[in-house]
Order: C-alpha cells, then structure tokens, then sequence
DNA sequence: ATGAAAGCGCTAACAG
DNA sequence: CTGTTAGCGCTTTCAT
C-alpha cells in the first residue's frame, strides 16, 4: 500500500512544494552568503573560492542550500535585502565588508540571523562574526623579521575600510613600535596583486634601502615581489606576508618567504555553525576569533 | 488613506511573504545559474566572473534575482535538481556543460525552463542553447597564421568532453586541412594557464621546430607563453588564442599575439532573454550562436 | 494509531 | 471600480 504510493510518486514524479511548505513552516531551507565585493574581485581573490566552497560543503551537510550573492554596489543592496526579507533565505552569511557598509544593519533590523566573515570596522554589539587574528598574525610575521635582524621593515597595508586592513597594519605598528629600532615605513595597496606591485615600486622609490617587507595580504606579497624581480632588486631580508590560507600556500614557490597561515575551512565551518545557532534562536553573541600560525621558510 | 497605509507598512517593516505568493502565482521570481565546475575552477577562470555579471545586470533589469549554484560533482546534482523543482526558480541557465552531464536532462524532463551557455557536446534536440562561434573563430586565427607563412602550426586544444574543446580543435584541423601544407601536431590542456605551461613544454620536447601555436583559451595562451619564456625560446610566428573576452585582452601585453575575441557580454544577453521566452512559454528552439572576430597585434 | 480540518499569506476571479 | 472569497499545497493540531 505504501509502496503503491511510493510507485505514483516516482512515476509522476512528484516533488513536495517548497512554497507552501515555507509558508507554514516559515523555512525556506536555504542561506544567502553575501560578498561585498564586485564579480571581478570576488572572481579573482581565491580566498573566496575556498569559502564558498567551505561553506558550501557544512550547509549541504545540514541540508541547506547555498545562494550565493554579490554585493557590486549599493544599488543591489536592496534586492538583497528585499531576497533575504522575503524569506527566501532562513539566514545571512556576509563576507567582505566595507567600512559604513548598510548591509548587515538592514538585514539585523529585518530579523533575518546574520553573521559576519571578517569583523567589521565598526563593530555595533549586536553582530556575531569569525574572524581570524589578524592583529596576532601580522605581529607575528613581523617580530619573525626583526628576530632576523631586519631594522628597515616597511608594510605593504591593506585597505583601510576593511577590519583585516586595519588589523594587519595595527599589528605591524604594535610590533614595530616595541622594537623601537625603527619607524613606520607604510604604502597601501588593495589585497590585489597589482596593487602589491604598485605598492613595491613605491616602495623601492621612497625608501630604496628597506631590508623587509610584511604584505598584508597573499597577493600583494605576490605583486611585491614580480615587482622586486622586474627590478632587478633583492632584499635582504624577507617578505612576509598574512592572510594567507594553506591550500594556497604553493603558489609561493621560492624562498625568502616567510608566510602566517589561516584555516579558511575552519572559518566557513564555524560561520555555517554560528549562523544554525541564531537560526534556532540563540540570541547570544558569540563571535570566534580563529588563531594563525607562522611558516617560516629559510632564506636561500 | 491610502498614506496612512502605506505609512503603516513601513512603520511595521512589511514585506509581501514571497512563499505564499509563490505559491499562488507559481512563479518565484529568481533564476538559477549553474555552473558545472568545481569553485576553484570557476573562481579562476575570468570568463565566469563576466558571465555572472552579465546575467546578473540582465536579470536585475528584469525584476529577477540571481541564485548562483556550482556543481562540483555529480552528488551536488541532485540538490540542485531538487531545487529547481521545488519551485524556487523559475528557470537555470547551465554554464560549462561536460559531455555526458545528466543535469540539462534532469531539469528538462522536470518541466523546467533551461538554456544552455554553450553548445553541448552531446546535443539533443530539445536544447536551446547560446554560444559562440568556435569553430570559425579557431579557423580565423589558424588562417591568420597560415597568411603569416607559419608551416608548423601546432594547437593546445582544450579538453574534448567539452563543446567548445571540440569545436575549436574543429576549427584547427578544418583550417589546417584546408591548407594541405602540414600535417596536424595537437597537445591537449584543461584550458588553466598551468595545462597550457604543460602542453607547451610538451610540444617544444616533441616538435622543437613548431613555428606557430593556437592556443583553445586565454589562460592556455598564457601558459604557453609562460612557458616559452621560461625556455628561453621564441617561436618564430605567433601564439594565436580564442575563447577570449575584450576585457581580458589587456592581460596579453607582449605580442607577437593574435586573438579571437568573443562578447561575452552579448552571451549572457542572449542567454537571459532566451530563458525569459522559455518561461514565458515558448518552446522554440531558437538557439544563437555569436560571430567572434580576429584581433591581430603586429609582432615587433 | 489514522483521518479530518484549519490555516499559513497571498492572488485572482467574481460580485456588488 | 472597490470588496469579498475561494483556494494555491502543504503542516499541524485536534478528534476519532
């Protein structure tokens, strides 16, 4: 008899209808993750590739599905919001945020359970995030270069409307600063590649005699140093860089480098698991700030 | 009156219940894009991030919100299959097809819109599909070469489960042929800059005396100019590419390089406005495939 | 245990 | 043109 069924359900090929059950249920089964980025970065920083991946994996796990959105501009701010709010989601995972970004207050006014990848510059109480130690990571990569003698560290700092920029340079100062053996020497660039670069050949321009560089992103060690070899320079000392995730590791292949690692796995379980905690209505906040380790390669 | 109601609704935050609109309209107001790569594919490959951009800003103006899924492997099909056919999107648009991909069956046979971005390999014909022109554009940038008086033209074909792999392999033998004046000489790559680098050193151990290659994407071109580079070699005609978008073109900064350029823009056009007429009922089957056109640098 | 019925919040069709 | 109502397909509660 119910193998009857079973059979006209397959034969017909029937499917629950996912409408009428979020109406009564008031449950879509799926979660937003929200980047506040344009598709060309997001595309291009691998950093979310593995995230999404991560994160992807721990939802499916729970049987959840991912939709994946990107924040361009402003303007699409509202139809995120008007998706989240709509209950087409059950939840927000943001990654990426900008400095004033309205996002997570629209969405936390909405009642829609959020929580934030990277703490955000201004941090209001309410939020839940995970984050790693940014702070932590770069004081370390930078009293790893002083440990070797380095008296000229210059930063390479990231954007400084984003928290893990602004953490990333706090982190230089603070170690720079209890050293004392030297000022600040600071050029910004963008967490991207070419910015790294722009950033080196600034570098090598207005203090030609730095003897380490800490990047504070992968990429911009990258950019910092295709733009060493195009000018036909070395530094004595190392370039060390954070933000940095293990699967990607490999992609610095030659020495001096020293690196800070991240789990990024680790970040999209702990988001997935913070945000099923407020989606069952755990109010608590109860944000994770993940820890880094150095790698130290040895100079060739 | 009507303003005190409509004050009233932003004073209590109302937002229409989209599941049980949904569930009387039958329409949920999103599209699916699916790509069939795994992240770290997709997150690296350029032209997805003009895509998803493309269609978003398409969907956008139509009052459509974007849902972006990847579908790794094949235990991810089911979810989306299943997604589809709970009704929360009215249509998927399929990126990146392999050979035997059950997903365009799997949906079709489930009643729902698709159109498929590229021409798949195995073509039924029930799809309706948006592509460019691969194989006449591989013909071009062969014919370019064989006018330069290169005689030893070899190709770093993309993989062949893939239409566009196909096709553009196509369009080299179909030109090569045409020519009578050498036979074929074929390395396979995965369309990454790092198959590219591969297959390069594999054609310069082989046929150390090739005097032209066409790569089947950008990113091989690139590779096997890495790798040319890395050789110390330089191959006296030209490196030749399709498969490759006009905000991309800037990448390539060193000629000698022909390419073939596509709008990838147009693409994710056609795509959108395809998929709105299936779901809008039409049953046509009104595939599109877009003219490419050759861009020649002058070696120096 | 199994079965009947109310109702989730909206839209569309129908009356007034 | 405005106002009322049936019903979309489920889940949950309540009665049998």
């Amino acid at each position: 008899m119910r193998d009857s069924v079973e059979e006209a359900i397959s034969l017909l090929g029937y499917v629950p209808n996912q409408a009428a059950r979020s109406l009564v249920t008031r449950r879509s089964g799926s979660v937003a993750l929200v980047i506040s980025e344009p598709e060309s970065e997001v595309f291009s920083d691998p950093f979310f590739a593995t995230i999404v991946r991560g994160v992807g994996d721990e939802l499916a796990e729970l049987d959840l599905d991912l939709v994946l959105m990107m924040a361009r501009h402003a303007g699409r701010h509202d139809r995120i919001v008007r998706y989240a709010h709509n209950g087409h989601v059950d939840g927000v995972l943001l990654l990426a945020m900008h400095g004033d970004d309205p996002l997570p207050g629209l969405l936390h006014s909405a009642g829609i359970p959020v929580v934030l990848g990277g703490r955000p510059v201004n941090l209001s109480d309410e939020w839940t995030f995970v984050d790693i130690d940014n702070v932590g990571g770069a004081r370390l990569a930078v009293e790893h270069l002083l440990r070797r003698g380095c008296r000229r560290i210059a930063t390479i700092a990231g954007p400084q409307d984003m928290g893990s920029g602004r953490a990333r340079l706090g982190g230089y100062r603070t170690a720079i600063e209890a050293a004392g053996t030297q000022a600040e020497i600071i050029e910004y660039g963008d967490f991207s590649q070419a910015g790294g670069e722009r950033a080196m050949r600034r570098l090598l321009e207005t203090h030609p005699d730095v003897d380490a560089v800490f990047a504070a992103s992968d990429r911009m060690a990258l950019g910092a140093m295709t733009a060493l070899k195009a000018a036909g320079r070395r530094i004595p000392g190392d370039v060390a860089v954070v933000g940095f995730d293990d699967s990607e590791a490999s992609r610095f292949s030659e020495p001096p480098l020293t690196s800070v690692h991240q789990s990024t796995d680790e970040m999209s379980r702990r988001m997935v698991r913070l945000l099923q905690a407020r989606m069952d209505g755990d109010q608590a906040r109860t944000s994770v700030i993940l820890p880094t380790h150095l790698v130290a390669r040895s100079s060739s």
